[in-house]
DNA sequence: ACTTTGATATTGACGCCGAAAACATTAAGG
DNA sequence: CCTTAATGTTTTCGGCGTCAATATCAAAGT
C-alpha cells in the first residue's frame, strides 16, 4: 500500500536525498562564516546553522562537542590569517617604525576582509580562555610578532631615544590590543 | 481552619513582608553590577536579578521595557563616568602630550575601577546603537573629548612639528578606540 | 553474502532564557 | 469609598544549548 508511493525507505526525515549531509562540518562553519558576515553575534545559534544545512538541531554535535567548540574552530582560523598577516611585514618590511604602522594598516584591513572573523575574534567570550591551546598559541605567536615590533622601534638607535609619548602611546594601543585581541583585561 | 495559620491573605507569593519590592529598579541595577563584577557578561540575565532580588521572573519588566534597556542605563551610567574622568584632565591638564597620557591611563583606571560597567560597555553589543540618544551624547562627548587632545597635541608648534609615526599612531589607537568604545567596525 | 562496527543523523526531552498577556495586589487621591 | 495607576504574579510562548536514546548507512571482517 504505502510502498506506491515508494517513498518509505528511500526518502529521509528531512528532504535530503542521502540520509547522510555528506561534509556537515565544512558547511556548518561557511554557515556560521556567512550569518557572521551580516548579522550580529547573538544570531549565531547552533540550531540557525543546522537549520541553514537543512538538518536536525543536534546533527552539529557529531562534529562540534558543543557551540564553544566550533566557536573556537573560527577564532583559531581568524588569529593564525591576522597572525600571518602582520608576520609578513616582518619579512617585507625591514624598518621597525615603517613596520609597526603598516601592521597597525594590516590589522584594520583584517577587520574590514574578514569581518565575520573579527566579530567572533574580538566579540565572543569563552568560558575559560586557556582550554584551547591551539587558540592560544596562534594568540600568543600574533601578539609576539606585535611585541617584536614595538621592541625593535624602541632599540632603534637613531633620531628620537626613547620618546616617552611615543612609548606610552605604544603602550596604550599595546593595551588595547591585549585586551581586544587577547580577551580579558 | 486555614486561617488559623495566619498566613493567607498576610503573606505574599514570595516570601516578603510587603506585596511590593520597594524600590526594586536600584535593586536590580546593583545586582547586576554585583553580577558583573565577578562573573561574566553571560552570567547576566533578567531572571538572575529577579532571582536576586527575590522577585518575579517578569517584575524587572515594570522598570526595565527589556534587557537592552538595563544594559543601556548601565552602559550610559559607565560612560558618563568615563568621559567625566576625561574632561576633568582637560581643566586640570594644560599640556596636551601630557594630557594625552593621562587620558590613556584614565582609561585604562576606569577598566580596573570599575569592571562592571566596562564589561557590559565594551563587551554587550546593542541591537540598534542609534536607538538611544543619551548613550550616543555621553558617547560622543568621550569622544570628543579624545579627539580634541589628539587635535591640540598635532597643533603644537614646538618640537616635532607632526611627527607621522605619532599622527598614525595616534590614528590607531583612535581607532580603536572608536572600534572599541563606539561600536561597530 | 552476512554480520559487525563505527560514523552520522534524528527524535524527544530538559532547563534556561527573553518576552508578552492576563490577572492580582497595593498605594494614592478624588 | 471608589477609582486609578503603579507594581508584582502567573501563565504561556518560542528559541536556545545540551543530553540520552534511537535510527540509518557505509565500510570492513568474516
Amino acid at each position: 500500500m504505502a510502498e506506491e508511493f515508494g517513498l518509505n525507505k528511500l526518502s529521509c526525515p528531512l528532504g535530503r536525498k542521502s540520509y547522510h549531509h555528506g561534509n556537515l562540518r565544512e558547511t556548518l562553519i561557511k554557515s556560521a562564516l556567512d550569518i557572521l558576515k551580516e548579522g550580529s553575534l547573538s544570531d549565531l545559534s547552533l540550531r540557525a546553522l543546522a537549520r541553514k544545512a537543512g538538518v536536525s538541531q543536534t546533527a552539529p554535535y557529531r562534529h562540534f562537542e558543543d557551540k564553544e567548540a566550533l566557536i573556537v574552530e573560527l577564532k583559531t582560523e581568524g588569529m593564525r590569517m591576522l597572525g600571518d598577516g602582520m608576520w609578513d611585514m616582518i619579512e617585507t618590511e625591514k624598518d621597525p617604525l615603517v613596520r609597526l604602522q603598516k601592521i597597525g594598516l594590516k590589522y584594520i584591513k583584517f577587520a574590514e576582509d574578514y569581518p565575520a572573523h573579527f566579530k567572533v575574534m574580538f566579540e565572543y567570550e569563552l568560558s575559560d580562555y586557556n582550554k584551547y591551546c591551539d587558540l592560544r598559541a596562534e594568540s600568543d605567536n600574533t601578539f609576539k610578532c606585535l611585541q617584536n615590533t614595538v621592541d625593535d622601534c624602541l632599540a632603534l638607535p637613531n633620531a628620537r631615544k626613547v620618546d616617552p609619548m611615543v612609548a606610552q602611546f605604544g603602550l596604550w594601543a599595546e593595551n588595547h590590543i591585549i585586551m581586544v585581541i587577547f580577551g580579558r583585561p
